[in-house]
DNA sequence: TTGTATGCGTTATCAC
DNA sequence: GTGATAACGCATACAA
């Protein structure tokens, strides 16, 4: 009913005549106490309505088992099914998430951090991109990175120059005449570049007439519907009668640029080939089910936290050997065939 | 370079010749100080690069500023909007958000709740639906469930019924021959009960012909396009050249049902009109923009957050006056009307 | 196997 | 306005 105060080790200690210590080995080590004691204070714990306070563990260990995230946003859905997969890893890991919404915003996502730092996280995961790595490195805390730039810091990534030649390379066993990639402007730090440079290399190797469309294309459906109408135009213009295979930049594009084919006319002409990227459930959705890059985002998450784990668990050693240099781990992604690539029966 | 051990209160301390007690005031009542002093102060801050440590702070004060979050899943944008939502109130009520992702499983979502108790969390918000409110409400911890079975528990829901009468009235004003809602089995405790209530009520007290189709529809896109080409074809058998009003109970439905009659005829046939719920993207990334009934998923976040804070700041005052009868706060839905019933030009 | 004593870094309660 | 001292609840080095 009222809030009784909470019971604790000593009363526990009281009750069962053994002393404070002995409880605390209960819950630390319970091998060392005999199997009936064990139990004396296992039906204490019951009797006594007992629950643990881990605030006080942490202050008396120093170990917090939580881990700061900061996420840009949670709307774009490979953030969202990233930190899906992230929080998930507490089944296997044991670490708590305190998570923090960036926005783009640097001055914010420092306050974020310093208050992740005041509540002793151990490790943190950084998926937004506004503070450079440099000056992540110099927290003093291990951090991995997840698709952003990452000089000085741990990250895992995908390989996204060994995806766009894997989409390139679809386009071009289907013989088409041009291949087009179209992206947003991305800095050459950021891993997603590797898009951008992947589709060119390929091209040049093969001798593939080719072109890079980059363009702005904005956050909402309506901006991106509106830049890739103007996209559109200059293709059609610029290619009538050839046959064309176009590598968006992710599957959220793709499917705008399918759209205004499909209006235009009622269907996926035979002339235009579509690839994206990411594998977002938006692939799956459209009017045609688009062929696209699928990001293993469930592998990128575990691979993130378990590479944060092993270098929280260095800190805690007796004299723990930092890092030489960041480690960069990459994970492949997979090509998948739907039918914007391999024909389209109506 | 070394982890020099951290700076506390005692340090600034002996550096000030002052007592920890003015230190700690420094922070919590800095009027109760000189400004010469305060000054002085804050120098040695800088100086000596203090951190300050939440963990500390806790034990002593027991104020955590720590709201738990049990969501399902993120997968579904209606919860990763949510959240995002939910934790974008840190700028507005500074509580940090201890985030699990329940998947459905009781026992599981357990152990995350006295996880999350053991961590001293002063209040929590629920979006999972598997542990009954009646259990909940035995946990002595303000709590908030947003779209769930809420008997027991404070909650914030949007007004699902207003939403379908919304829905169904202006398919009732496109004068359609028949009215239909297709649904997943939802239990009568759900708010989202109300989509099936309203439109049933709405089409019995106007004296309209409607069907009622309840089918499980599933949570992967391929099955939900199985189930809902069998519901498309039992309305054409059964309503054959009568202009149709379908009310379904979410976009990412309403999008399955759209694509197949898209793909079938080559546009939206104008007998079809089309209506989802919860504005999620993929109503306006569809072939033909949808029209849907939009959740407020900021304003309900927002009041959830707040109706918290209330009840958590009441318990910190000394004689706290406990909620008598929980609280429920219904939001009002908003109707979006795109092409999928206001006509759509080729 | 068990107990004692001390520390973790703050806040809270009194005094002055 | 400032300080001494006792919580807060648990972990751990050292003893026994």
């Amino acid at each position: 009913m009222a809030q009784k105060k909470r019971v604790t080790f000593d009363d526990i200690a009281k009750y069962t005549n053994f002393s404070k210590t002995t409880i605390s080995r209960y819950f630390n080590n319970p091998d060392s106490l005999t199997l009936e004691n064990q139990q004396i204070i296992s039906d204490a714990l019951v009797k006594l309505d007992y629950k643990e306070n881990k605030v006080a563990r942490i202050l008396a260990s120093g170990k917090t088992e939580f881990i700061g995230i900061i996420v840009p946003n949670l709307y774009l859905r490979y953030y969202s099914e990233m930190l899906d997969q992230i929080l998930s890893t507490y089944e296997t890991f044991g670490y708590k998430f305190l998570v923090f919404i960036g926005n783009g915003n640097e001055e914010s996502e420092r306050r974020y951090i310093q208050e992740l730092l005041s509540y002793q996280i151990e490790g943190m995961i950084i998926l937004s991109h506004t503070i450079p790595s440099r000056e992540l490195a110099g927290l003093s805390i291990p951090i991995v990175t997840i698709e952003r730039e990452d000089r000085f810091v741990c990250s895992v990534n995908t390989d996204n120059y060994m995806g766009a030649v894997q989409a390139t390379s679809l386009l071009a066993r289907h013989k088409c005449d041009v291949l087009i990639h179209v992206n947003s402007p991305t800095p050459e730090e950021r891993p997603a570049y590797g898009r951008i440079q992947g589709f060119r290399d390929f091209c040049k190797e093969h001798h593939l007439k080719h072109q890079v469309i980059i363009e702005e294309l904005g956050n909402t459906n309506e901006s991106s519907q509106r830049q890739m109408s103007h996209i559109l135009n200059q293709i059609e213009m610029n290619y009538p009668n050839q046959k064309k295979g176009i590598f968006v930049s992710s599957d959220t594009y793709a499917n705008v640029l399918l759209n205004l084919l499909f209006r235009k006319y009622g269907t996926l002409p035979q002339d235009y080939l579509i690839i994206g990227f990411d594998n977002s459930p938006v692939s799956e959705e459209a009017i045609i089910p688009i062929s696209t890059i699928g990001q293993q985002i469930e592998k990128l998450a575990y691979e993130a936290v378990s590479m944060l784990v092993t270098q929280m668990n260095e800190r805690k050693k007796r004299r723990p050997v930092p890092l030489k240099e960041p480690i960069h781990k990459m994970v492949t992604p997979i090509l998948i065939r739907r039918e914007t690539t391999e024909g389209f029966l109506e």
